[in-house]
RNA sequence: CGGGAUGUAGCUCAGCUUGGUAGAGCACAGGCAUGGGGUGCCUGGGGUCGCAGGUUCAACUCCUGUCAUCCCGACCA
């Protein structure tokens, strides 16, 4: 391609609303542009990486004997209300009307489109298993895109669904499709790590996110400093190591506490140390109140207090609902003495406490001496606090460590839900009914191209990983009027192209600074410039990446390249 | 959805306080010089100042509304 005619014009300056490197580099290397909040255009280099990521895609999902096929992005809104996600997917989900008035979504996923289709198109177990997936574009409508692609509201997904018989079965499709996505991440030269996660609203058992670790990543990894454990910090357990706490000394007694309805002023106006202090926070699970409690120096994880009641509907209570329930507002609140209509649930750590403080459900007043192991005759004891670093490794094998991480993919059993819902069955072989047991399978394409920036540039530019750079070799004539070095780029640009190199060639009639500013933004692996040796026959081959350069004479090239460009990641 | 900010040329921004009909750098077109890290000089094209009302003889500037975009938070298969 000569880059004459190339659309990818560069921006020297860096765009104002953009904030993190991908996001600058993609608009400035001229991958894309906007179009409106969210919602943006790929120009041709922009293209060519995606094309390439699918591509890698495709080859990695076809190995797993998965099938392509295209479902529309459109799609009724019926199916929709079948599944019943018409109302809980919420305002995320974009609607629209036909001219007849007919109710449509645009498709933020396909479960309900690929079930309806396996459904009317599958009823022998003699056709299980089966993988299905697409490449295509989704829809969400993000209450606040950002980063770029890295969040935006219409994005390219590829989505997978597995269709089994057996539980074990969906464990192999499972187990194939893990594989799949570690093949696939790490030919994008993607340093990351597949994280256990939580199955949420779609209640599955299995589940992993695969995560780019990167510090601009909106989620959070705990793992282990010394084993393999892995988890996104909404999950990350807590295994119960503390030793139950006292039952003894005096009765819990009240004291006077104004103006401290915090940990910190609770702890400073009645010197003592947060973890002697019992945190207590309102939820609203399922409509119903639920004090959960906590050591001060801890967080409570609602997650985890919406799988201990399966379910997740949980919210913090509002000021007045505290006042409700409790009669204090929400900086005194306690687990004494309420009433038996709210459940109390602690966590592990909280049990292990002695001589704590809480609130007591009355203004300006809390508690001292509290024996928590003796005064919470009911309270349930759970791990419900998210976990902190230093914490220890539910494996039992070193400490937790938090990590930044984008999530480029996940992967979850989703058993029957959506085959029972929309009635996705098929005869097994003594020709009973059953609902087919499936799996599904997410890469965020678009994302993952951004990933792959964020984890490959410099100051001057992206650093393309070969795999899915937009051309393979970058050629520059360096000054076009000197007839020696027009004639050897020409000649050059032919010979490359035949040897089945993708090139970029630069011929327009600019500066050298210019097509060196332009060639480290555009980070093809290998840039060979025709420059003022070339009455010698000689060019220069640096490598983007190490910056490495090396003259070499044109006889020589194609060997040098060869080894070269193998080296190359 | 709450809080904050910004909309002036393709990009980065000035002008607005104190109203008088729009500027710079980069980019773009032409020219001369230059020719290995965004070169220099000259000439030129390009903007209903986000939009709609209002105040005024006169609005980029003041007032009201509205839309858009970004940031923080909440939220997120």
């Amino acid at each position: 391609m000569r880059q004459q005619w190339l659309f990818a014009p560069t921006l020297r300056d860096v765009p104002a609303d953009a904030d993190i490197a991908s996001h600058q580099l993609m608009l400035r290397a001229g991958l894309m542009r906007q179009t409106a909040a969210g919602i943006y255009s790929y120009l041709p280099l922009g293209a060519r990486v995606l094309e390439k990521i699918e591509t890698i895609v495709r080859e990695e999902m076809n190995a797993k004997e998965g099938q392509e096929l295209l479902m529309p992005a459109i799609q009724p809104a019926e199916l929709w209300e079948e599944s019943g996600r018409l109302e809980d997917y919420g305002p995320e989900l974009v609607r629209l009307n036909d001219r007849h008035g007919r109710d449509f979504v645009l498709g933020p996923t396909h479960e309900e489109v690929i079930t309806s289709l396996v459904r009317d198109g599958v009823s022998s177990y003699k056709k299980l298993p089966m993988n299905l997936y697409q490449i295509q574009t989704k829809y969400r409508d993000e209450r606040r895109p950002r980063f770029g692609v890295l969040r935006s509201r219409e994005f390219i997904m590829k989505d997978a669904y597995s269709f089994d018989a057996t539980k074990d079965g969906l464990d192999e499709n499972y187990n194939k499709m893990y594989e799949a996505y570690s093949h696939i991440f790490s030919r994008c030269g993607l340093d990351f790590r597949a994280v256990v996660a939580d199955s949420g609203a779609i209640g599955g058992t299995d589940t992993h996110e695969f995560m780019v670790l990167s510090d601009i990543g909106e989620d959070t990894i705990a793992y282990s400093d010394s084993s393999s454990y892995a988890a996104n910090l909404e999950i990350a357990e807590l295994p119960d190591l503390y030793e139950a706490g006292s039952t003894e000394g005096p009765a819990a007694e009240k004291i006077q506490t104004p103006n401290m309805k915090t940990i910190s002023e609770v702890s400073e106006g009645l010197s003592v140390t947060p973890d002697q202090i019992i945190k207590s926070v309102l939820f609203i699970v399922e409509g119903k109140p639920v004090l959960a409690l906590c050591r001060g120096d801890h967080d409570i994880n609602d997650v985890k207090i919406g799988n201990l009641f399966k379910t997740v509907q949980v919210e913090t209570a509002t000021e007045e609902e505290v006042r409700t329930y409790l009669a204090a507002s929400a900086g005194y609140i306690g687990p004494l003495g309420v009433s038996e209509e709210i459940e109390v649930v602690a966590d592990y750590a909280v049990r292990a406490m002695t001589d704590a403080v809480c609130g007591a459900n009355e203004d300006e007043t809390h508690y001292k001496q509290v024996q928590p192991n003796r005064d919470l005759p009911s309270a349930t004891f759970a791990d419900i606090r998210f976990v902190q670093e230093g914490d220890p490794s539910p494996d039992g094998k070193g400490v937790i460590q938090f990590a930044k991480g984008i999530e480029v993919g996940h992967v979850f059993k989703l058993g029957t839900k959506y085959s029972e819902a929309l009635g996705a069955q098929f005869l097994d072989e003594n020709g009973k009914a059953q609902p087919i047991i499936m799996g599904c399978y997410g890469i965020g394409i678009s994302r993952t191209l951004a990933a792959v920036i964020e984890q490959h540039h410099d100051e001057d530019g992206i650093i393309w990983p070969k795999s899915v750079a937009p051309f393979d070799l970058h050629l520059l004539t360096l000054n076009p009027k000197n007839e020696e070095q027009f004639e050897l780029g020409e000649q050059l640009y032919k010979e490359l192209t035949s040897q089945g190199y993708d090139v970029l060639f630069d011929d327009r009639k600019e500066r050298a600074g210019v097509k060196f500013k332009d060639a480290d933004l555009y980070g093809l692996p290998l840039r060979i410039a025709c420059g003022k040796r070339a009455n010698e026959n000689i060019v220069e081959v640096k490598v983007r990446r190490t910056g490495e350069v090396e003259e070499v004479d044109v006889s020589e090239l194609p060997q040098y390249l060869e080894k070269l460009y193998q080296t190359c990641m």
